[in-house]
DNA sequence: TGCAAAAATGCACTTAGTGTAAATATGTGC
DNA sequence: GCACATATTTACACTAAGTGCATTTTTGCA
């Protein structure tokens, strides 16, 4: 009879849980592979993931959520690396040391197949923006954790929105150079990208935005 | 037979369509006060409009798009705002005077109770998102055209992806300090959240993020 | 092993969204 | 004004999304 909070090491069922939860949104990005954007039906989901179609609304409000979720686990990664930046660091110096972690192959690459085939269809995937914004929030979070409860949210919310904007110009802007090429020379210019990017919002955007 | 592309003098057809659109967009506003929001079909929203169902569907691919084209409509003027400052004024100080249009009352009383009304139900709606991203684009367009193409994408998409950020910033947080509130006070807190946002912008968010 | 809680499932139902063909409205030449 | 070509709306049928509820299966624990 546990009245305190329930414990971290995760239960079975929590386990369970998770695990349901992964094979579900690896059976959405397994579908979104062989068939294509829109060409496949939650039921197939369900029957991929070997659980019943009501199962997987159980996990998930719709497909975009699945697919979000994939898009999360990545993001994530850019989060952890921000939350492990020495907390005298400046913000923008720790966001641009997290962002690079986008240009990781361990990261980029499903982060960018995601939203090849994601925006094959249409011009931005709502499951993307909804991603981004989903990372947005949690780098406030950590901007607020580190800066104390003193934080200005105008400014914890305007700083976390650009650096999340630099992030996605820069993977936009890669995207449209070279498709989905994850070759080390690629994931360099994105790095750079990146870094540019970062570097143009730490100095206000002053410099003339010719090349 | 104009071989050439549709004199800009709107036939009565054009003008039509422009109706109805408004006219189902309105249906959907109207709704969305009366019964608040999810509470509501398509099929509510066509018989309010007066057309059929599947008129709805021939100009919007659901609900939610029918509610952001509202907001694009507002956000409309802020894109105006900046295309009328003068093309040798820093993008940034243009983008700060756009972003006052958000602050006009005839602009932040649609937005404010759009945005209220969709956020009752969750975290930010889907159409907000999409509104926003909306609006990016066409500063990432307007900006381009003044600069010519000679612009740097990457500058050119991460300035107005956090121009943006800023007033999302700004307005997410006059949200919560003062609801839709929507008194000249008000609107001078809002308006100097937006000059203060904007500000640490130009400035690299160099200041410390506590008040 | 047996019991209570949690999770998965099956089923029925409403609504979203789309293809198609028929009906209606609009623009144009005469 | 009339007739014809084209654009738009509509009705209908269909697949799939999403949800509520009762039931079954699984899991944790004594």
């Amino acid at each position: 009879m546990p009245v305190t909070a329930p414990a971290n090491t995760a239960s079975r069922r929590e386990l369970n849980k998770v695990a349901t939860r992964r094979a579900i949104a690896d059976a959405a990005l397994a579908l979104l592979r062989s068939k294509g954007a829109g060409n496949f039906t939650v039921e197939d989901i369900a029957a991929e993931a070997g659980v019943s179609r009501r199962t997987f609304f159980n996990y998930f409000t719709g497909v975009d959520a699945a697919l979000a979720s994939l898009a999360d686990r990545f993001l994530d990664n850019v989060l952890e690396q921000f939350r492990l930046r020495p907390a005298d660091e400046p913000v923008l110096e720790s966001a641009r040391a997290a962002l690079m972690e986008l240009a990781d192959p361990m990261t980029a690459a499903p982060i960018a197949e995601l939203f090849s085939l994601t925006n094959s269809s249409q011009g931005l995937g709502r499951c993307e923006l909804e991603a981004w914004e989903h990372c947005t929030e949690q780098i406030i979070a950590a901007a607020r954790e580190r800066l104390g409860e003193a934080a200005d949210e105008l400014h914890l919310r305007a700083m976390a929105g650009s650096i999340i904007a630099c992030g996605k110009a820069a993977m936009g802007v890669w995207f449209e150079e070279r498709g989905a090429d994850l070759s080390p020379e690629s994931l360099a210019v994105f790095r750079q990208h990146l870094v540019t990017a970062v570097g143009l919002l730490a100095s206000g955007f002053n410099a003339p935005a010719t090349a």
